[in-house]
DNA sequence: GGCCAGGACACCA
DNA sequence: TGGTGTCATGGC
């Protein structure tokens, strides 16, 4: 369909336009896949760089692996967790995920990624405190599952350059995505960053949107701010 | 001092 | 399904 591929040739210039301006972004910041799921928990409604503290509390204190996360006592993971806010739901969350990963992969976040994509985002959405966000982040960039995550900033870039509505449901936007690009986790991985680069420098004000890479990138008009 | 940041969930209509 | 309140720290 017309419609379609007119999509589908946005959606590539707005990953070339941003790829050839910014260029690779080498995500997910993380050292370990298992330090990439952890850090999907933390970060969600938080500012990355209070993520990193939290983060190195943890390896601080020896906490960054599924045995340490299981015996560590919730008061004093809550107080390793306390500058990415929302600390004593984080530490819940993170207490979940664990329980689950010992319950049922005998503690190896590797072993519940080795599963089916549709069998282990089931699962990973079962997890209290685990949602669609978070459930992707970890498939594609601890698991290399071929999924797209959508997150704030793609909303807020594809709505402004008038791919979607701004009130898209989260499954409305990854569909549109999934159908229209190659179903490759190097893509996916590299489109994301590159939307989050692009969200977190050049969204912020007017000011800035003047200056985005993407600025008159789709359709030739400026985006709706 | 207010606003926002790489969400998820319970509760309600 | 869709809207709203809650959870919390830290930077600007």
């Amino acid at each position: 369909m017309f419609q379609r591929r007119a999509v589908r040739h946005r959606l590539l210039r707005l990953y070339d336009a941003a790829l050839s301006a910014l260029g690779p972004q080498h995500w997910w910041p993380a050292e370990t896949q298992f330090e990439v799921a952890v850090g999907a928990i933390l970060t969600q409604n938080t500012a990355w760089i209070n993520v990193e503290r939290a983060i190195a509390n943890l390896k601080g204190a020896r906490l960054l692996s599924p045995a340490a996360l299981a015996r560590v006592p919730f008061g004093e993971l809550a107080r390793a967790l306390r500058p990415s806010g929302y600390f004593r739901v984080k530490a819940r969350r993170l207490k979940a995920f664990i329980q689950h990963l010992w319950s049922h992969h005998g503690g190896s976040l590797r072993r519940m990624l080795a599963q089916p994509l549709p069998t282990v985002r089931a699962e990973l959405l079962g997890i209290s405190g685990v949602g669609p966000e978070t459930a992707d982040s970890i498939l594609l960039y601890a698991g290399n599952h071929p999924i797209f995550v959508v997150d704030a900033y793609t909303r807020r870039i594809l709505s402004r350059h008038r791919l979607v509505s701004p009130k898209a449901s989260y499954e409305k936007l990854q569909r549109l995505l999934m159908a229209n690009l190659p179903s490759d986790p190097a893509l996916f991985n590299e489109y994301h960053g590159l939307l989050v680069h692009v969200g977190k420098e050049f969204c912020r004000s007017r000011p800035r949107c003047e200056t985005c890479p993407l600025k008159f990138d789709l359709q030739g008009r400026p985006p709706k701010l």
